[in-house]
DNA sequence: TTTTAATAACACAAATATGTGTTTATAGAT
DNA sequence: ATCTATAAACACATATTTGTGTTATTAAAA
């Protein structure tokens, strides 16, 4: 699937929200878990910032899954 | 597996490295490709930085794989 | 209506990636 | 030894993320 590299992101930050609804965790408690500032996830789920990589690594850890699977969209 | 942030990035980037090796490609064409310049593709493999959610993007377009397969290792 | 939890939105300094250029190192071929 | 291609290693300005606050919405519950 061809894409913008802003709609990428879009979507990374949707299906992060999905993820972590799934597990029933608010942004505060993602945001503990992954000692990342709450406010960063809020940005990258609305797909205000192109994340690094440390933070995506932080974020899976904290869901307890696999980086890869924060890509299957 | 449990990992520091940076072993991570470290490992990306011999990942990425090992993908592109495998498809044939210099540093020099993934980065025309992609867009990119080239001196950013060397930081990246050699684990140098925490790049981002685009330019990880605009890398696996350019090699023609899914995102997901950057995190494949 | 009022309270509460959750998220969005804003501002700002500090840290880091990005983009561009130049120079050096390495390895293979001639 | 020389040439060539590839990659590493610098430097530096610019752009962006990150981290830390504060304030404003939104929605649901009491």
């Amino acid at each position: 699937m061809e894409m913008d590299e802003q709609l990428f992101t879009s979507k990374f930050g949707n299906h992060l929200k999905a993820i972590r609804l799934e597990k029933g965790l608010s942004q505060e408690m993602l945001a503990n878990d992954a000692d990342i500032p709450i406010n960063q996830i809020g940005r990258i789920e609305r797909g205000e910032i192109s994340t690094s990589l440390t933070t995506i690594y932080k974020i899976a850890c904290a869901l307890d899954i696999e980086v890869k699977a924060l890509f299957d969209f």
